[in-house]
DNA sequence: GGTCGGCAGACTGTATACCAATGTTCCCCC
DNA sequence: GGGGGAACATTGGTATACAGTCTGCCGACC
């Protein structure tokens, strides 16, 4: 197997003075070079390495790794480092059995709480969505698909829920950088069929269509990902 | 509020020397003593205490703590520390909410897993609480109840959901040590039925045999909780 | 008497240097 | 050409140092 070191280029270190943590920087900065193909499977990523390319001590690396091999991104190996995991097929089926439980039970939740509040946020999402969308704006729309997502979950108003889809998140994200991008209009239809049962206060219903456009979306994406994606 | 420190007493490092990383050992340790109580919420650990304590140093513990945080047992406060949290009624309910979605899901895919290879291990384990039970070994029933989700679990043969309830099964152990101990009578039944719809490798009727179990536990939990944890 | 400001201490965040253990590579020798 | 072994690379872990910041307290001033 060839083993790639870790890429040379584009690994300049923005690392702004915010007020996030070192090691959460970092470890987002790594996560979204793998995300979006930078940083290929394979990859071997040592620690010193990263530490001097981001110019940040190893002490703030070391904390971001165990981090990133939880979200399943890389998997570390004792005393060799952390390597870029491929993702298999099988890793896209169990991440949509997945998503099946969780995102349907965010939507049963958010719809509960929808009865006492009506999702303004949600909307405005929606219409973010369809003003970048007339735009051809690829990028905006993209990120108003993922405030949505991310507003379902702040509606759904269990803490422990968002914190076990923020994984989960990044890795649906890894899935669909792989897959053409698919069309911004069906997108949207899918989203205010969506946000339209949730604003109904009905959690059944809210429920049932997250879950059918689930499993729509499970079956399309993996028809795709059989051609591209290694078995196991 | 009164800000204890960390606890003086039984803080004995035990860290055997075995093959599993310091930070691992040190996590698993701090969660026992979460759980058993022995360390109450409002609880501070300073890391160069507890450092000192393990006769580590603190880099290890540094590793250690965001784990414990990931988990829902302590919440780290910038440039102050972990605290170790309070189970409120609210988490009790988010967790309840969570453990109907992804366990039901388990005990479904538990039983598509079944009808290639017979869970002979889940047998046993059951087997196991009932020897238990009747020795009147109430630790060992509790390992026996332990092992045989764990057992679901790996029959699911879904590793992103085995990593994702390992915090979760944590918690609901936190949870459990606050209440009274259940009958092991019951909770033999409760298994041999789950055991069997599972074993019948039919997945709806086991999804639905786990869910119904989980509502009943649910309701009865909770009734004790709200009168143990605070609101929110 | 109450409130504001500053001082000291405590603790984390981060950097640096170092050693030990271990896995890898590659060369030399047979 | 293949096996053995030495040199190298890399992590795991420790010790130490220093800066930033938060807390709590004390005293001064209104």
């Amino acid at each position: 197997m060839d083993k790639k070191s870790v890429a040379a280029p584009d690994f300049a270190a923005p690392l702004g003075t915010t007020n996030r943590s070192l090691p959460e920087q970092i470890c987002d900065h790594i996560r979204e070079l793998i995300i979006d193909g930078t940083l290929e499977a394979g990859t071997w990523l040592r620690e010193r390495d990263l530490a001097q390319r981001l110019n940040v001590s190893r002490i703030p690396v070391r904390e971001a790794l165990p981090v990133l091999e939880a979200e399943g991104f890389v998997r570390m190996v004792p005393r060799r480092g952390a390597m870029v995991t491929t993702l298999t097929l099988r890793e896209a089926e169990n991440l949509y059995d997945i998503r099946e439980s969780l995102e349907v039970l965010a939507a049963r939740l958010a719809a509960r709480q929808a009865r006492h509040s009506p999702p303004v946020a949600l909307l405005e999402c929606l219409e973010r969505g369809r003003a970048a969308a007339e735009a051809g704006d690829r990028h905006g729309v993209e990120a108003a698909n993922a405030a949505f997502h991310g507003e379902i979950l702040k509606l759904s108003d269990n803490p422990l829920l968002q914190s076990i889809m923020k994984p989960i998140k990044g890795r649906v994200r890894w899935l669909f950088h792989l897959l053409p991008s698919r069309d911004p209009h069906s997108q949207l239809l899918k989203h205010q069929e969506l946000c339209d049962a949730i604003a109904s206060g009905n959690p059944d219903l809210a429920a049932a269509v997250a879950y059918a456009q689930i499993v729509r979306t499970r079956e399309s994406s993996l028809a795709v990902l059989r051609t591209l994606l290694p078995e196991s």
